[in-house]
DNA sequence: CCTCCTTGTGGAATCGATTACACGAAGGAT
DNA sequence: ATCCTTCGTGTAATCGATTCCACAAGGAGG
C-alpha cells in the first residue's frame, strides 16, 4: 500500500509537503500542490489512519459499549450514535456487553487500548474497576440511558417517572388493582429507577407493590419467561404484568402463551422501551417509548463537546405512553382518556 | 498515560526488555520480568495498540460492513460475528450501510484507512469501486450473505431453495394458487435470489409468478408497506405475500392492519428471516429460517484463515421452513405434513 | 544597494511500540 | 587456558504520518 515517501516521489517533493498539500496547510504552491493531488490520485495513495493516530494522540473515534445488542432499543440507539457521530466527523467502534461485566470490561479494555477519543457507556452494573479509573484519569466519558451514581460524568437519559404514573392511571382505570413488575437488574440505573417509578405511581392511587409481585429479571427474554411463570404460579396472581424493558416483555408472552392463556383477558401486559414490532404483537402492546433517537444524538453532542474542549451538560428527556390493546380493551368514545392512543 | 518508556524507567531495564517481558519472549531472565510486571502492575501500564499496530502492520481487527444494523437478522449476525472474532482475539468494527451505497463506500474506506486485518462485507449494491480495489488488492475479504459474481472472494450464505420449495408445497396445500413477493433490490444477490427460488418453486406446481405479482421492495418496513397496498388494489390482489426479509414483512402487516383486513383470512403473508418476534405477531409469520448464528461464525473463521495465510473455503448452508399460522389454518392432525411445525 | 519580511520548501525529530543486531558474561568442551 | 555457545540485555532502526525549525529566494521598503 502506498505511503507518503511514495507519493512524495512521485510528485517530486518532500513528505513534509504532502503532508502539507493533504491537510489544507496555506503555505504550498499551487504548483506542488497540483502536483501532490495527482500523485495521490495515480498511487491511489490513502492516509494511514494508524499513523496519523500515533502522531497526533487523536483517532476520531468514539467507543459505545452498550448492554445488549439485540434488544432492539440499543440498536437503534447505537445507530443514532453512529449517525450524529458521523456527521461530527467521528467514527464508532461498538463494544456488546450482552449484560455480563466481564465482557463489558472487555471491551472498556479494549477500547481504551485503542487510544479512542471519549467513551459512551451503559454500565452493565456498578462500573468495572478500568472505567472508573478512566474516567477519575480524565477520559472523556458521558453515560447513556444508564449510569453510575457518585461518578462525576454527564449522563443522558431519559425520565421514565410522568409515562409510568400514565400507564398506572390507565392501569387503575380499566380496574387493575394488583400490578406486577418484572424488574432490571439492581446493579443497572434503569432497574432501580423503573420500580422506583411503578412503586411511587401505585402509591398515588394507593395501591402497594408486595415483595411477591416484583420479579428479578435481568433485561433478557428468559428471565422474564421465569418471572411471569412464577407470578401465574402464586395464588393470588396479579392481574397485570410490567415488564422493565421490551425482552422481558417477549419473555413474559413466551410464558402466557405457553400456560394457553390470553393477553389482556387472563393477565394484562406492559412494557418499558416501545418498538415497532409491539404494533404488531398478539395482541399490539402498551408500551413506554423512549426518545431513542434523541438520546443517542444528544449523547454524541455531549461526549464530542467534552472532547474538544467544551463542557458537557446532562441532558434529560421525558418519555411518554403509548397504548395499545394489552392491558385491556380500550375506553369506550363517550369518554375519552386524557392519554394519547397510539394509531400506528 | 504511562508509557513503554516510563515503565522501563521504573523497571531499571530497556525498552526492549520490557517489550519481551510483556510479549512473552523467552530470553528474558525471571527478575526482569518480575521488575517489570512490577512496574507495570503500579504504572497500570497498557500498551499502546496504535503504536504496536504501526509497528506490525496488524490490528487484530475486522471490518464488518453490513446492510442494516437494524434489520433483526443483520443484528444477530454481526453479534454471532463479534463473538467468534473475540474468540479468535480479534475485534470488530461494524459499519452500518442503511442499504445506502454511499454510506457503504464512506466505511469500506475508513476501515481500509484504519488498516483492518480484514473484510467482512454483506454488499448493499453491485459494490464500491474502493472494495473491488481492495479486493483485487489483496485485503483479506469475504462475503457474507449477499456477495457480488466475478469476484474472487469466499462467500458465506445460506441457500434458501430447498426452503422456498416447502413454502410454496405449504401454501399450495392450503389451496393458495395466487402467489405475490415483495423482492428485494435487483442489485443484490439476496434480491434476485429469492425471486429465483419462488419462481422455480412456483413453475413445479405449474404456477406462474406474474409481473404484477412481483413488488419491487429495498429490504425496508416501507417499502413492504408500498408494494403490499398496490398488490391490494390490484383487480385481482394475490392470496399470498411472501416478502423477501422480514422488514418487508412488518410493512406488510401495516398495511395489511391499516385496510381494516386480516391475515391470513384476507391475505397471507411469510417472510425471508425468521426473527423471535414473529412467534407473537397476530398472527404468527411462516417464515424462512436462516442459521444465522453459524453463518457469521464460519464467515469469521473463514476471513481469519484467509489473514492468517491458509486457504479459505466458501460455505452454503440450508435455511429451513419454520410454519406458523399467517398462511392459513394448519392442516389436521389426521394427515401430518411432511413439513416441521413450529413449536415455539 | 542593503536589510527585512514573506513565502515555499526540505530536513529531521517525534509519537510508542517491535525487533535486528551487537555485545558482554557465563558456562561447557577441548 | 582458550574457544565457542548460549543467554540476557541494550542500542538503534523502523513503521507512516505531522510539525518545528532552518533556509533560500524574491519582493518591499529604506
Amino acid at each position: 500500500m502506498a505511503s507518503i515517501k511514495d507519493v512524495a516521489a512521485a510528485a517530486g517533493v518532500s513528505v513534509a509537503t504532502v503532508s502539507r498539500a493533504l491537510n489544507g496547510h496555506p503555505s504550498v504552491s499551487a504548483a506542488a500542490r497540483a502536483r501532490v493531488l495527482a500523485a495521490v490520485e495515480e498511487l491511489g495513495y490513502r492516509p494511514n489512519a494508524v499513523a496519523r493516530s500515533l502522531r497526533t494522540d487523536t483517532t476520531r473515534t468514539l467507543g459505545l459499549v452498550i448492554s445488549d445488542v439485540m434488544n432492539p432499543y440499543f440498536t437503534e440507539l447505537a445507530r443514532s450514535v453512529e449517525e450524529e457521530a458521523r456527521a461530527l466527523g467521528y467514527s464508532v467502534i461498538i463494544g456488546n456487553a450482552d449484560e455480563r461485566p466481564d465482557l463489558q470490561d472487555h471491551h472498556v479494555t479494549t477500547l481504551l487500548d485503542r487510544r479512542i477519543d471519549g467513551l459512551l457507556v451503559s454500565p452493565t452494573d456498578g462500573g468495572s474497576p478500568r472505567m472508573l479509573e478512566a474516567a477519575r484519569a480524565g477520559t472523556p466519558m458521558v453515560f447513556v440511558d444508564r449510569w453510575i451514581p457518585g461518578v462525576d460524568v454527564p449522563v443522558v437519559r431519559s425520565d421514565g417517572r410522568a409515562a409510568v404514573r400514565d400507564l398506572v392511571a390507565h392501569l387503575h382505570g380499566l380496574g387493575h388493582r394488583r400490578l406486577a413488575i418484572i424488574a432490571g437488574p439492581a446493579a443497572t440505573t434503569t432497574g432501580r429507577e423503573r420500580v422506583d417509578a411503578f412503586r411511587e405511581a401505585l402509591a398515588a392511587f394507593g395501591l402497594e407493590l408486595p415483595a411477591a409481585y416484583i420479579g428479578q429479571g435481568d433485561f433478557q427474554a428468559a428471565s422474564g419467561r421465569r418471572v411471569t411463570e412464577g407470578f401465574l404460579d402464586l395464588p393470588e396472581p396479579p392481574e397485570v404484568v410490567f415488564a422493565a424493558d421490551n425482552l422481558m416483555a417477549l419473555g413474559a408472552l413466551d410464558a402466557v402463551r405457553a400456560r394457553g392463556l390470553r393477553v389482556p383477558r387472563d393477565l394484562a401486559l406492559a412494557a418499558f422501551d416501545d418498538i415497532p414490532w409491539f404494533v404488531h404483537t398478539d395482541p399490539p402492546v402498551t408500551a413506554v417509548a423512549q426518545p431513542t433517537g434523541e438520546l443517542g444524538r444528544a449523547a454524541v453532542r455531549a461526549l464530542v463537546d467534552r472532547i474538544e474542549g467544551r463542557t458537557a451538560e446532562s441532558v434529560t428527556l421525558p418519555a411518554r405512553l403509548v397504548v395499545r390493546r394489552s392491558c385491556g380493551e380500550p375506553e369506550t368514545p363517550q369518554s375519552p382518556s386524557p392519554v394519547r392512543r397510539s394509531t400506528t
